[in-house]
DNA sequence: TTGTAGGCGTTATCAT
DNA sequence: ATGATAACGCCTACAA
């Protein structure tokens, strides 16, 4: 590798253009151009002394200058309630394993589950000319009006985890009703008369699908529902310690809890169990998610298999098909994936 | 809101720009820029006329024409070993919080624990133009190498969480020699005489510092080190149960444990207690990073409180403050953020 | 206070 | 197969 000494300096002090690349060469910028692109009109001669040359000289394509041309960005938006829980956390590491596959850019940001901030984000995404969003919505939309701009411009929008009800959103997703449906029925199985429902926001879609699936199961099985055995919060850990305390607290004490995520079940599990219920005998348990904690709760915890990391792959592919254009017209709009009812201790009587 | 049928139509048909609000107020396409940004030298009439005629025209600046112009992206890019862990995902809630609040995008990839995959990572950033660098590395770095490129044009870079040795980067770690050297002296002020460490990769600089902590408590203890009390692993869920069951076929049993971090140490004490071992009177417990799944497992996890939204926040702050100019010279190259130990359960005999 | 004009680095359309 | 040239949308001396 011989480098004259000016090159080197020449490498250290600004950015090399094609125009420096064609200037020793001694041919255009445009020849330049074609051969870093391997079009196929450029004699493989000068395409091998372009790159070569371009190698040598340390070339760094300026995205913003192809951008500013061709009007895309390889970059994909990606806005989800919060980084920090397992579920999202593993969907965006298979999101960033297609995405970076395919040569795309993620840009990412949380709304916190402000719908404010949320819109903010939307907007912020829309100014970056992302070529496509994936969107993980705080709250439930019933339809895409706040996305009108994407759509307007056929910048493709991928709903995951929670959908979007509108019929022209694409969506993956999982069967939140099924499942919850399916978990109540084992529980009343298991002979729970009052089952308890500790849900997160149900202005949130995967929230109410849990809860109606969870009060069919309630019918289907001959229980009667009642206000007291609902309970709404955030599902955090400390949601499901005050959780714990409620029910100690209750005169009439629900004999199942279905709570809609692991970790707020297994810290209201364990603030009962510290204060002498018997799990699962006295009070029978079901979560969500299949998050680590649900393994390590003693007893472990019923729950639901979550397949998150596919559910990222999913998404981010879809996504990216519909940019590559080679998107069937008459393809379904809403991919549900395979998730089913994960049976442990926390729920089994004998 | 008034608004004409061709007004309407542009609005959804192409992007309008500057000199079309230009056009539409009789005045130059730099006037429009300057009253957008606020310059001081333009007149608060024209000022408002243009920022009233930009938003109902719904002008949103092209960042690509921008970016191209002054050279910088208001990005910043993240390199993690992997987005689904506790401490990551957290980290990652920090950064972007901070970042966002003072506009920038952040754009992430993962390493996945590939040094190749790495180096890629970090051209792709380098070519993405990014105006600075957040880098949890997967490996140790002895030095900067790898990053020259972006010291030369004086990008600045962040290293976090496993900081790098060369003294002339800027890191936010904790003090992980310190916190192992405590945690394995308050086992060993439990009485354990024969305590094992469970780590990860010893070419990364958090677990040979953990390491060291451990030793030199050791020492400190009047204990011997031996062969068979080092496990290396991956620390995943599988790895504390692989060595669970590892230590359960031991002839010469470990009485205490100290895990790398609190994931693997879970799984490993799940493992042992189900085959009968009592926790912590036979083998005493503890983690690393005051993960969820400490709070949960039973005994509760002796662990060390990771700061991990914090350190988030700390480094981009500290890359943010970089990309305004306003670094004191004299600062502090590397930021030690406060942990400490926290007793549970796990380690606690009477 | 405002306007003119050149250029940031690419790509794409014509020519040749 | 290659070259000349005109955008892409914005910013910023410099001029007025």
């Amino acid at each position: 590798m011989h480098m004259t000494a000016t090159l080197a300096r020449m490498k250290e002090e600004k950015e090399i253009t094609i125009y420096d690349i064609a200037r020793r060469l001694n041919v255009s910028a445009a020849t330049v151009s074609r051969s870093l692109k391997d079009h196929k009109s450029i004699s493989s001669d000068t395409r091998k002394r372009v790159h070569a040359m371009a190698k040598e000289m340390g070339y760094r394509s300026n995205s913003f200058a192809r951008n500013l041309r061709t009007q895309q960005t390889n970059t994909l938006g990606l806005i989800v309630p919060r980084l920090n829980s397992y579920v999202v956390s593993s969907i965006i590491a298979g999101i960033e394993n297609v995405a970076n596959e395919h040569g795309y850019n993620i840009i990412i940001c949380q709304s916190l589950g402000s719908a404010k901030k949320e819109t903010s984000n939307i907007n912020m995404m829309f100014d970056s000319r992302v070529d496509g969003l994936l969107v993980s919505l705080a709250y439930n939309a019933r339809n895409i009006d706040k996305f009108k701009m994407f759509f307007d411009k056929n910048i493709p929008v991928v709903f995951f985890d929670r959908g979007c009800e509108d019929p022209r959103s694409l969506n993956v997703v999982i069967d939140n009703y099924k499942n919850a449906y399916d978990i109540t029925r084992h529980l009343a199985e298991q002979g729970c008369r009052r089952i308890m429902h500790i849900t997160g926001n149900l202005s949130t879609n995967i929230y109410t699908e849990r809860y109606r699936g969870y009060q069919v199961a309630l019918q289907d099985s001959g229980l009667a529902f009642s206000d007291d055995l609902l309970l709404v919060n955030e599902l955090t850990e400390k949601d499901g310690v005050d959780a714990g305390n409620h029910i100690l607290q209750m005169a009439n004490k629900p004999d199942g809890v279905f709570a809609a995520n692991d970790n707020c079940a297994a810290y209201c599990l364990q603030t009962l169990k510290e204060a002498g219920v018997k799990i699962p005998n006295e009070i029978a348990f079901a979560g969500f998610n299949n998050d680590p904690v649900s393994r390590i709760i003693e007893p472990n915890l019923t729950t639901i298999n979550y397949p998150c990391h596919e559910m990222g792959e999913v998404a981010a592919k879809c996504l990216i098909d519909h940019l590559s254009g080679s998107r069937t017209v008459d393809h379904a709009n809403t991919v549900v994936l395979r998730s089913q009812i994960i049976v442990r201790e926390s729920s089994l009587r004998n």
